[in-house]
DNA sequence: CCGCCTGCGGAACGATCGTTCCGATTCGCT
DNA sequence: AGCGAATCGGAACGATCGTTCCGCAGGCGG
């Protein structure tokens, strides 16, 4: 038995083209999923990786799983945004600044729309932590007198979805229509609505 | 060579059996794939029909027939709600009545979402006349000063499609959240967005 | 440069599914 | 009741896909 280099490393250093094709997979599934949707087949995934199928299943265990990978990538970057905005100072400036992301990230990944269903569900700790961002964002705002005091953070968690929905039904990348949503979705939640 | 009854019949009356399964195909289809999904198996409708997989094909070319036959269900039901909301002679009214519709038919048929997804263009026949419908709608409401001047049925079309995400996002059968939803995007398409 | 081992390619397998087809069955008519 | 045709059932087929497996190539350490 021999003594090891370091108490991490057991070995060898790993293969340069090993680690080269750990990205060379992810971004292949990310096209092909992006162009064919979920149901697009493992071999094409491979195809366009340039390389066989028995790689992919070597890094994640099966379909189901590099699909999930994929979900995770952007349920993080969600939840990055959140954090950001609520570090500004400015509540009514956090929460246009998340909405805006919120809505280009929709256009930008329109096409990885249909990965995200039921894959992430609501119990999901990233989701949740972003949800609670959500919840002292809106709170903040609420408080600095920008949104109407009812408001609470259920209903920016409504106008996220219905951003997604609003940038799924624009053709294009027109980015005019959901920020004329937002901009009237806002006008309604400043609102005293005692009357109506 | 006999004198046949009319012009319309050739030979013969229609077996009775195959009356009732022209109904019980689509109801069977509709209850499995409510449950499952658009990848349902024939095989499973057949089943929860009680007819084999050849009684449905006799009636449907295939399974995309199928599915766009349910489809056309919804969409004509959807169609009809415009025409009735359009005919309230007060625009206010029949707008709400719509609104309220299209929640409540999203909350029914939630589990049908999957199923219209991609399958009804926006080239589409009748669609293009319930649009056309909530755009004539849409023009009464703001002549009759109770939305904004600039509100058009694009507005009115993007309010839709965000009730059914609201719905979608909603779970069990809650009915409040969508209400409250469209209660505050009312208030701000209402409202004088002039300074925002 | 050599030998060893990690990692790779892709054929093969089993499962699933949409669709077809034809013998058996059931119905309408006389 | 009996005949002929319309309709049905479901086995079988071909295609597709996820996954496994193992012989082989290529890179790492010496």
């Amino acid at each position: 038995m021999r003594e090891r280099p370091g108490p991490s490393s057991s070995r060898r250093a790993p293969r340069r083209d090993a680690v080269r094709n750990d990205a060379v997979v992810l971004q292949a599934a990310r096209e092909v999923f992006a162009e064919q949707g979920p149901q697009a087949s493992m071999e094409s995934i491979a195809a366009r990786a340039g390389l066989g199928v028995g790689t992919i299943y070597r890094r994640f265990p099966g379909k189901d799983a590099l699909l999930d990978a994929i979900a995770r990538l952007f349920v993080d970057e969600l939840d990055e945004a959140s954090a950001a905005a609520l570090a500004d100072p400015d509540p009514a400036a956090g929460l246009e600044r998340f909405l805006d992301f919120v809505g280009a990230f929709n256009t930008e990944k329109r096409r990885y729309a249909s990965l995200l269903a039921g894959r992430i569900g609501p119990d999901d700790e990233v989701s949740r932590r972003t949800f609670e961002r959500i919840r002292q964002l809106t709170q903040k705002a609420v408080d600095a007198g920008h949104l109407a005091p009812d408001v609470t953070g259920d209903d920016i968690r409504a106008l996220v979805a219905a951003i997604h929905a609003v940038v799924a039904a624009t053709p294009d990348e027109d980015g005019s229509a959901w920020r004329r949503f937002v901009r009237i979705h806002l006008a309604g939640l400043r609102a005293d609505r005692t009357e109506g």
